[in-house]
DNA sequence: ATTAAGATTAACCGAATCGGTTTATGGAGG
DNA sequence: CCTCCATAAACCGATTCGGTTAATCTTAAT
């Protein structure tokens, strides 16, 4: 691609990257018009095509500023760094607030581009996605206090209780556009009380 | 739309719905060619403008069929008369499974279809959604003993948290084509168990 | 065997779209 | 006035799409 592209101001950068989410996350690879993208981010398609020289390489320019992003806002939140297990689940939640207010359609665009079947795209789509994997299986070490979990708790099924419940919600509420992120945290944290209210141990003191 | 079309072998009637299915889910309306649905079903394009006058038809008759099918499916799985809350949610998640089995991409085909902006179809959507709705209202009364479940527990909370992380299950099953069905009862008999231990009152008798 | 009717498809059409290129424009600095 | 350089308009050949038409294939009655 054509580095000029990260001399122009921030705002139109994103400009770029959310209209490529978007327009990408709509459509299959294929059926995604680049014009489309260059309308959606109010300048040419000539001007789209000055900065990346093809369509393709738009494409993969955009998976990969997903992880970037995902990567940066998770370890700037410092969930990775927290032992307590809702204190995680919440600063996790926070960066992906964050994320959703800055670029509401990556999320779709991810799981749109994971499933892509193209061939034009598609193994690299995946390298780079086993290439993320690694650095957060790296990166990710969950250590918690039994303990502090009510008596005779499957803490597996629970832990994949609250990420699937989690996951809902996200797609709940991606269903009702356009997303309120702040009534979205409230809930989060009143979705957070109820299961330390349920999962936790009471104390005794 | 040509009425013949119910006069086809009913099997050769589902190969063209789950086409149809299959490619208006993946792409948004305008971008879904009616020749990619008649690859996917093994028919010719021709028939299928001889059974659909046109594009538009087809769309609307699919967003109808999901009503009718999942309106006939949940009443025949008896979800609506149970009066346990877990058996109501048994019977639903045993219609829905089904449902997918038929029909792998209906789920999928919905979510595109409600969020659908192109105006050729789009008001007419919303309306057929909006008296889909209405029956559902006029035919859903939950009534449950509040009784069973342990002290202090806040209902609405659970049931939207065990609804959104049933939301989740699924979102994350159609993630990881093809989804095996089998294992998706299996695992959220598991999840049954699991949140009978944590939400039901203890039998002390 | 002939034919009529219906089911199904291949071939076709005009309009629109798409990825990408070429040419033109407009504005800032020297 | 000239030179860059960001940006856009106009353009191009290839392809695609919705829909139609003409042809073929199947079947069952005569």
């Amino acid at each position: 691609m054509n580095e000029k592209f990260f001399a122009l101001p921030i705002e139109k950068q994103e400009r770029i990257i959310n209209a490529g989410f978007r327009v990408f996350s709509q459509n299959s690879y294929k059926k995604s018009p680049v014009s489309e993208i260059a309308d959606a981010a109010g300048i040419s398609k000539s001007l789209l095509f000055h900065y990346f020289h093809n369509k393709k390489e738009l494409y993969l320019f955009l998976w990969e500023t997903c992880a970037k992003i995902t990567i940066d806002y998770l370890t700037e939140s410092g969930c990775y760094e927290k032992t307590d297990f809702f204190e995680m689940l919440y600063s996790g939640m926070q960066a992906k607030i964050r994320i959703m207010k800055k670029y509401p359609d990556m999320g779709n665009f991810v799981v749109k581009a994971f499933g892509e079947q193209d061939p034009e795209v598609c193994e690299e789509i995946r390298e780079s996605y086993a290439k993320y994997n690694d650095f957060k299986a790296n990166n990710t070490k969950v250590n918690v206090d039994p303990n502090q979990f009510i008596e005779g708790l499957d803490f597996d099924m629970m832990y994949r209780e609250i990420y699937m419940a989690a996951e809902g919600y996200l797609w709940e509420m991606e269903r009702h556009w356009p997303v309120d992120v702040d009534k979205m945290e409230q809930d989060f944290l009143k979705l957070l009380d109820f299961w330390k209210k349920i999962y936790l141990r009471k104390k005794e003191d």
